[in-house]
DNA sequence: CAGAATCGTAAAGATACATTAAAGGGTGGA
DNA sequence: TCCACCCTTTAATGTATCTTTACGATTCTG
């Protein structure tokens, strides 16, 4: 079903959940600590990680996953008694789980991330535009030319396409892509907001892809 | 399922390793040195070798291998206490793994490695060059002569390759070359990015074929 | 409809990033 | 051993991008 890098040091626990979502149907990557991860994450489909490592504990591990491939989804396994741990895990990971857990449970969260993060390799169609997810390039279906974003837009597009039809407020948006709390006022967002604007839509003052919603953010929508 | 080319001095292991490995369907050629080496390498899919080694050591035959094999996948077997032997070692192979290891997870990882390496012989039309997926070689068609590459821009410009028409992050260029963490603020890719496109480039200073995404990294695509 | 609040736009300034050349250090080959 | 070549580092320069600012346009509310 999907290729799965597993990384926990525990021998027994490590078998015994490599085995169990093998007979799930998944190919699983198991390995005893993060060295030598990288090798495998253009192969993985997700990654599951264990919070407690020797060496690059498992936070550090799965930040840089988050740094090198963003479109990889992570699950943290931690043990229950570090109640701490989940607040800071989840900042970054896309979900977790406490041991014991129950491995149906895991296979359940599996599969929803897989999912999730399922629009990887879809097309979507916005109006005029083809938005490859998985690389998020943009093609001009009309002019037949692919769009170049910088940086900061390629974020902020990013954003709105993980965020897909939902309202986003300048605080969500902001702080999602600036990592940092939004001032009452800046206009910073808006102005980026504008440079998308004139690179995606047709006619960039009557937006037709990303709408504004008055008093509260933006929105992009199929 | 493969040819393995598996050099490793210690009886008891190599015969262990080695029956392993043919259960899971590969064939195996083991060799206790690296003498008579050269005869199997147009033989063998993937070779594994240990560091520890009477006569030349593995590093040696390694990276002897990769000059007369590039596209050879190398997996090299080192003892958990020599630390440092990891980032040398990483330099020139593909994958390694520290002893004492699980067969499961030396299976796992030929099995990534084999599919890394599974290039088909696609000839790929870049502009004014052609590019030989196999071998990597690339022929300028206008001028009619073949382009020489030196070690760092052949991967450089392999990794790209491998990751056509993906952006790729300085980091990930970077990791995925040299094997080490990025540095923020290192210059040396960008300086190889350029040595590249004066080889490459009909006008490196208006480069088309590596294209650079500010902010973020540099794409090769079709 | 007037006023207020919110959003849009253009342009200038600041910053961060990319390019380039050149020099030093290392390494392997003759 | 020396030489040649390659890799890395450094620094100066140039340029795209980001932010700020000021003002104009639009929408909402009473």
């Amino acid at each position: 079903m999907a290729r799965i890098l597993y990384i926990e040091d525990e021998s027994d626990i490590g078998s015994w959940l490599k085995n169990d979502l093998g007979e799930r149907g998944h190919e699983v990557i198991w390995l005893q600590s993060g060295e030598g991860m990288e090798g495998y994450f253009s192969e993985a489909d997700i990654a599951i990680l264990d919070v407690m490592l020797p060496g690059l504990d498992g936070f550090s591990l799965g930040k840089r996953i988050k740094k090198v491939k963003n479109d990889m989804p992570v699950l943290m396994l931690s043990a229950r008694t570090a109640v701490e741990d989940k607040l800071e895990g989840l900042s970054f990971a896309d979900d977790y789980l406490t041991k014991p857990f129950q491995p149906d449970e895991l296979a359940a969260r599996i599969e929803v991330l897989l999912r999730r993060f399922q629009k990887n390799d879809q097309v979507l169609d916005l109006h005029h535009l083809q938005v490859h997810t998985k690389d998020l390039r943009i093609i001009d279906r009309e002019a037949d030319n692919e769009i170049q974003l910088t940086g900061k837009q390629y974020q902020l597009f990013q954003f709105f396409i993980r965020h897909l039809n939902q309202i986003l407020t300048k605080e969500q948006l902001y702080e999602g892509v600036w990592g940092e709390q939004y001032m009452e006022g800046d206009k910073t967002l808006m102005v980026h907001i504008r440079y998308l604007r004139e690179k995606l839509e047709k006619n960039p003052s009557r937006p037709e892809i990303i709408e504004t919603i008055r008093g509260i953010g933006y929105r992009v929508k199929i």
